[in-house]
Order: structure tokens, then sequence, then C-alpha cells
RNA sequence: CGGGGCGUGGCGCAGUCCGGUUAGCGCACCUGCUUUGGGAGCAGGGGGCCGCAGGUUCGAAUCCUGCCGCCCCGACCA
């Protein structure tokens, strides 16, 4: 047994980074907070990035690239924005080294001090205002719809791997329009097309909803985000779209002439996610093996494992079957690599998550069968040689669709309706999860109750239903329920 | 930034309290043979500034001083 995994009872927290470990998706860097993204779990990246950006272009967007550097004086535009940012900014301040005149190595030169220190772009709206500011000058030239593919950088105190590192891979969306309504539609839009995204490819369920002010994006009238529920109960916001209103216009005096040649400040919105969905990914669907990845988003999504050794007619069936499968679109590895024994093959490529495993022998071959191993459920079955291409796909279909099912019956189990407040901390500490209660409205309240439970109001559902109740805490009165838990 | 822990071949550790030959073990790696239907066995082999810098000593992985780094937990956050 080479590699051993933390069980997921033991110790959660360690179970996830043996899995992002041992699977291959990431290293820790010589760089505190920072991590290497290995080849496979690049690979995940790269299927995400290509399906949403798809996604993207789908609803009307274009990619460009904005600096990495911003001016600091930009920061300092927006009050809200700059509140919310200040405290995890890389700077830099001087733009040379030199060699070091007391001893080796080299140092900072301290002549080589920048006029203005740039910021390491912690999110890109204020550069990219500035930007549009002179891009825009008629309602033609609106609405601007585009987006960047990008890495970013937030100082954060305590890292974990794609869940929060120093330096992190994003997109973000930064649109402009004529009216109120329209970028409303736009930020609403987006949030619906991350939703589908999650459920769709990451087989992964969402709750779509508002943040409270407390919770929302700096410089935002409102953000909507998406809400995933990981297996250890706690909630972890998978992505979010926000609604601007014209702060950013305001704030970088972007203004358009409309069709009664009257000047207006142009209304913005901005979206993201991160390659935290790949921690989301990991946290959602894998077990005590190892990974478990929806078909959908695996880079490898059937591997052969001949058995004992690849022989003639294993060969020839394997490579039969490896380009039928390849003509349907389906992602195959043959495995003949006769260094590692079979048994190793297959402990290695469940904790790789790799969804189905065909292996073939001599046994097989006589009985004219294969074997069929699907990695969701662990179920082992023998397929007929000449079924096979028509099982498989239907197999991946199959097994995309019992995880989000799987992952969906877990979500909804763990979202409790709690109408007091012994009842909020007794289900809070004992089965985790969403609690739907209600809230008065008030951030005092929210705070108290965070500081009391470590729970925040994760979002205000927007399938949300008028009821009137009272706060959980408070006993004040309530029109609607909102969904608390303890968070990534 | 607080509280814990840890730095010894690629990885995981023992050795440190109580200084004493060539610094050891497991995994991984290389070679060979036998194996191969759930992480192979045997034999041989390669690989170490013991985190860094000073100091004490005949002698330091071990004792002293200073520094650096990493991990885990908490507050902040996608």
């Amino acid at each position: 047994m080479a590699k051993q995994i933390t069980p997921r009872d033991e110790d959660y927290s360690r179970w996830y980074i043996d899995i992002v470990k041992k699977a291959g998706l990431a290293d820790n860097s010589a760089v505190r907070g920072c991590m290497v993204i290995k080849p496979y779990g690049y690979a995940i990246w790269e299927k995400m990035r290509d399906q949403l950006d798809l996604m993207f272009k789908e609803t009307g967007h274009v990619n460009a690239y904005f600096p990495l550097f911003i001016p600091k004086s930009f920061l300092s535009r927006e009050a809200e924005h700059v509140e919310g940012f200040a405290k995890e900014c890389a700077v830099v301040t001087h733009h040379r080294l030199m060699n070091d005149p007391h001893g080796s190595g080299v140092v900072v030169d301290p002549d080589a001090k920048l006029e203005e220190e740039l910021i390491v772009r912690p999110t890109s709206e204020t550069i990219i205002w500035h930007t549009y500011k002179d891009w825009i000058q008629s309602y033609r030239d609106l609405p601007l719809l585009i987006n960047q593919w990008a890495n970013v950088v937030r100082w954060e105190m305590r890292t974990r791997p794609f869940l929060r590192t120093t330096e992190f891979l994003w997109q973000e969306g930064h649109t402009a329009h004529t009216t109120s309504q329209e970028a409303e539609e736009e930020a609403e839009r987006m949030h619906e097309v991350y939703a589908r995204f999650c459920e769709d490819f990451i087989a992964m369920p969402v709750i779509k909803g508002a943040k409270t002010d407390n919770e929302k994006f700096a410089g935002a009238i409102e953000t909507y985000t998406i809400e995933a529920l990981m297996q250890d109960g706690k909630a972890l916001q998978a992505g979010t779209s926000h609604f601007l209103g014209q702060n950013f216009a305001k704030a970088f005096d972007v203004k358009f002439l409309n069709k009664e040649n009257k000047e207006e400040h142009v209304w913005a919105t901005s979206w993201g996610v991160t390659t935290r969905l790949i921690g989301a990914l990991v946290m959602t669907h894998s077990d005590d093996e190892g990974l478990v990845l929806p078909p959908k988003l695996a880079p490898i999504q059937v591997v052969i494992v001949p058995i004992p050794k690849p022989g003639d007619e294993i060969d020839e069936q394997a490579e039969r079957i490896r380009k039928g499968l390849s003509a349907k679109g389906i992602t195959v590895k043959y495995d003949r690599d006769d260094t590692k024994r079979p048994g190793f093959k297959f402990a290695e490529y469940e904790m790789k998550g790799v969804p189905v495993r065909l292996a073939i022998g001599k046994r097989d071959l006589a009985n004219g069968v294969i074997e069929v191993a699907r990695r969701d459920t662990k179920e082992k079955t023998s397929i007929p040689l000449d079924q096979i291409l028509e099982h498989v796909p239907q197999l991946l279909e199959e097994i995309q669709e019992n995880l989000l099912q799987r992952t969906r019956a877990y979500r909804d189990d763990h979202i409790t309706e709690v109408d007091s407040w012994e009842e909020f901390q007794s289900v809070l500490s004992d089965k985790g999860g969403f609690l739907s209660a209600h809230w008065d409205g008030t951030v005092a309240t929210e705070k108290k109750i965070k500081e009391l439970t470590k729970a925040t109001i994760r979002c205000i559902p927007l399938d949300v239903k008028q009821e009137s109740g009272k706060c959980i805490y408070t006993g004040e009165p309530s029109t609607r329920r909102v969904l608390f838990a303890k968070a990534y």
C-alpha cells in the first residue's frame, strides 16, 4: 500500500489535502501560500475553462487581457472597493535588483524606486474601468461585454490548495450597459450560466441566491452567489456575479451619450469563477479511495488495463475499443506499461478518479467479455466485447447523472428549517449543512450570530417564498427565510 | 497576527533528553531474476552541506545563541 489517504471521518481537512497531493492535482511550492498546479490538475482546469469560455461566447462575450499591475491611485477611486481589498494587496515598489555590494547575492536597488507603486491585481475593476472610459462614448458602443482569463493575487493569511491560495487563476467578466435593467439582467444571466455549469459539468447542485449587504462584493449594489454544500456539511461559495450599478462608472467617469444626446453614466456588472471550482469538485464527489471525477470534466474518461501482460490478442481488442471510443469523442487511455502490475494500476486510477476502467485478460477473451468498473459506485460487471462500444458512452452518461443525483440528495437532506435558537445551534453542530431560518434583516444580528456560532448567511435564495416569521435570534418580525451555514 | 508542532537522501520518519567509529529504517528510485485477475518477491545498488549562521568542545544531527522556513488550528477572505 504505497499511497494511503486519511479517511474523511478521521480528519476531513487532511483527507482533502491527501487527495489533492496523491491524485496529482497540485503541489506546494517554494512560495508560501502559492501552489504548483500539476498537469493532471491543470487538465481539469482546462476542461472547465474551455466549457465556460464556450458558454461566455454563446452569451455574446469576447475575451481581452488587461495588465497585471494597477497603479495605486486607481484603487483609491472607489472608497468601498478599496476598503474590501486594501488589506490583501501585494505592492511593487522597485523595478531593479543589483549585486549586493556587501556580499554575495542580489539586493533591491534603492535607486530604482517607483514614483507610483504598482498593485498586483486582486481583481481588475479599476484598471478596466479606467480603460472603458476611453472606449465608451455613445450608446452605440454599448453593451460592452468583455471577459478576461487571468491570475490574481490576494495576500491571504491562511491558504489551502485550490480553496484559497495567494495567487489563483480565474475569469472575470466586466460589462457596461445603457440601463440599470440591462445590467441587472446581465448579472442574473451570468449567475445562471454559473449555476448551469456547476450542475451540468461538475455535477454539483448549487443554491442560487443574493448576498446580504454585509457579505456582498465591495463596490456592488447586488451580489449574486452560487452556494454549494461540501461533504463535511460546510458551504462553499462557488461563484459570484455582481450588479455594480453606476459605482465604477462614476468613480472612473465613464459616460455615454444616449439617443436624446444626453450624457449618462453607464451601468456595470462583473462576475467570476476561480480554480476554487477544482476544490469544490474534489470535496463534492471524492471518497476514501481518492478522487471521483464527473465524466464531463475527467482528463481521462476511460482507462483500459490489460491483464496480466499485453499480448497480441489483448492488444488487438484494447486498440479496437480505444479507437472505437475515441471516434465517439471519448478520451481513452490504454495503459500497457508492463512495469506496473494490474492491482497497482487499479488503485492508481481510482486515486485519480478515472470514471470508467476496463480490464481485459485471457479469461475475459475466452468468454468474449471485458470487465467494466465504474468509479462512482465501485460496481464491476462483465460486458460482451461486441457491446462495449455502445455500453461505455451510456455508462459515462449514467455516472454523470448519478453523481448529480447523489449530491443533490445529500444537499437537499442537509437543508434544515429551524425555528428556534436552540434548534439552530444543535442542528448546526450535530448535522451541519444549510439552516433555513428567519432573520430580522440587520447586519448587527448577522454579525452576532456569526460571533456566537461561526455560521454566516450564505444567501437569500432567489426562490425564497414570502412567509411571516420571527428572527431566529432576536425574535423581531421577518418576511422570509435565509440560508445560514458554516462556510469555507 | 496569536496558539501549537516540525525542519535528518525524492517522500515519511528514528536518532537529539544523556555529544563519541563508516547517520539508520520504511516507501520511492536503478540493475537482474522470478512474478502479474486488487497497491509483487528475492538479491544487489545509487543517492545526505542532518534548515542557515555563529559559538562551546579533542570531537556536534545531538549542547548554547541568533536567524530562516514549513505545516496544523484560529481571526480575515473567492
